[in-house]
DNA sequence: ACAGTACACACTGTATACAGTAGACTGAAG
DNA sequence: CTTCAGTCTACTGTATACAGTGTGTACTGT
């Protein structure tokens, strides 16, 4: 057999993407244990690429690592959804910061289509609210010169719990339009030139309570 | 063979730990091909090992995979300095901010220990500078509450730029005595509950100029 | 001299076999 | 009924063989 199969992807990372997507969603439990071979056959693959997967999960901290007993499923609930929360609130603050004034006419534009998307959102879909808002986010810092503070906060969108929730909340029809507005609002701001207005916002737009809509299941 | 050598760790720690050493230092120049056989040969193990440290290397930025043409060494100069330390300050502020009022006597204490302990450094041992300073700045922020963010510290302070800095710096006398002075006036101002004036010093901390002490090789 | 093609090489991707280890289970002895 | 020892089993750690791919290179034809 050669080094890739029909979708053209590493087996690893094929291996990589679905146990991944099975843990986030919750189909693999907190504490279940990861057998190399188990997912091998799952997937009809050698252990090979499932070890390299399962290398990464770990250090991405979707697995955990016993001594020489096994892997298992990282107990998502103690990574703090509230830790997360905070982390992502203050790096993208300070992103922003730095960002400011740095948007160009095409950006602040581009954000604009961003902001209105959410509108177009099926507002029982969490999924997808929680990406197009995150896009937004995601361009939203952009500008900001600092590579390795991007890169960071990129490793924080993407942190396990982020998923979760994204998987687990119902936003409902006023969520949608509140994350439109509030997004259309902080653009707002940075055509005002007014930083802190549009940090405030950006605050507004991390407080639990508003960014999840709902309940956290755990 | 078995499980484990002499060392009692895994081969791919083993591996892991020599390699990343090797870049680190700059002994690996940047792109320099690491070839999965001629590792293997080198610490003599099979590949299997040294795939699954590669992989590591590869998510921890030290090694970059290109295609299936083969393993790189990642170029560290581009991960600028300047930004690592931007973040660095930044969430170390973050921390310290979360961190205040939640110093026991015994955690002071602890620190005084540590910041008297940067004056028996040798003065020509960088290394050693840096290391007794990272734990100074790591005890100092551990009441922060946020473990996520103490995690993302912990990969900030582990960052190969971090460690490249260690090994090429001098830090010299007066600066031996600037970081052991810098870090006592932090615990004086905890004392005083004065925590505008601690994180005003701890900024002075990370002015790069000072931090580093002397110029950076690249 | 130059372009195009075929080949060889170097490397990764993958599969699989075997060795070692730590907990689980079973049985006997107290 | 409890406790201990011995074995069993399930899993990871490791080595290695083979397949596939892309790049450089030599060779051919013009």
């Amino acid at each position: 057999m050669g080094t890739e199969d029909a979708a053209g992807k590493p087996l690893a990372e094929q291996v990589y993407e679905n146990v991944s997507r099975l843990i986030v969603s919750g189909e693999l439990a907190a504490g279940e244990p990861l057998v190399q071979e188990k997912i091998a056959a799952q997937f009809d693959v050698s252990r090979t690429p499932v070890r390299d997967a399962l290398t990464q999960l770990t250090t991405d901290g979707l697995a955990t690592l016993v001594a020489s007993r096994g892997y298992f499923v990282t107990d998502l609930s103690r990574n703090q959804v509230e830790d997360v929360f905070e982390v992502r609130a203050a790096l993208e603050e300070l992103a922003l910061r730095s960002a400011f004034g740095r948007h160009t006419p095409k950006d602040l534009l581009h954000l604009r289509t961003l902001a209105a998307e959410a509108r177009l959102c099926s507002p029982t879909d969490g999924m997808e609210v929680f990406d197009v808002s995150l896009r937004f986010h995601r361009r939203l810092v952009e500008p900001c010169p600092n590579g390795y503070m991007l890169e960071l906060l990129g490793s924080v969108w993407s942190h396990p719990v982020q998923r979760r929730i994204a998987l687990t909340y119902k936003p409902g029809q006023e969520h949608v339009e509140r994350v439109a507005s509030d997004h259309e609002r902080i653009i707002d701001a940075l055509e005002a030139h007014d930083l802190a207005k549009a940090t405030e916002i950006l605050r507004i737009c991390h407080d639990p309570a508003d960014e999840r809509g709902g309940p956290i299941v755990e």
